[in-house]
DNA sequence: AATATATATTGTTATAATGTAATATAGTGA
DNA sequence: TCACTATATTACATTATAACAATATATATT
């Protein structure tokens, strides 16, 4: 018999990615973006909107935020995302495909 | 600004994946299942679903199905696709991440 | 043509995801 | 402490997805 426990648990991990809006944060968050209100600028929806899909992505262990001050940095943790992500939005290269460690 | 198009485009096949059963099946596929009957007495389940999941997948460009006689042989015909399954279900391995050419 | 098998489609109901306004919380500085 | 900024949470209406029984279609066999 299918070990259907793994499928639901890998599937659980695509469907937090499988939106255009968190797409583009956690793309965003691989390269250089940080704070909330940057990506709320640049994604032009209300601030509700983007800190409920910080919270989903946060949820699955995608990524994670550090407060600084009263900004809070995030940054994607999950190296099985960086992976997917890499393969689907930069053109199969993988450069960023390590954790920060400071 | 953001090309928010391609994500999603990049969402849309991801959401395709996301679900224990389509992915189940397209994993499956990388293999060797070949048939939907095989799939449906594997999966348990309503043999109206088992097609209706395979129909999402065939309408998104994941896999494509042959007539063979009265049976329909699917296989995965997305690159981008398999190299995520592998990715996430063979272990980081990737033997499978070639197309088919008969 | 009649029947059997494999697969697809439809209709329906239940459940989950989305977007947003309104509100709450946490840190900062006067 | 009060106001200010950044972020999170709640409540709710809308839309999308899921599962399944029933039915339809396509091929094979007689």
């Amino acid at each position: 018999m299918i070990d259907i426990k793994s499928y639901e648990e890998k599937a659980d991990l695509l469907k937090a990615l499988a939106h255009p809006v968190r797409l583009c944060i956690v793309h965003g968050l691989m390269e250089n973006q940080c704070n909330v209100n940057k990506m709320t600028a640049c994604l032009e929806m209300p601030q509700s909107t983007v800190s409920q899909q910080l919270g989903i992505l946060r949820n699955k262990g995608i990524i994670k935020g550090r407060r600084q001050g009263t900004e809070i940095c995030y940054e994607v943790v999950n190296v099985e995302v960086r992976q997917i992500i890499s393969l689907l939005l930069d053109n199969g290269l993988d450069f960023n495909n390590k954790q920060k460690d400071e």
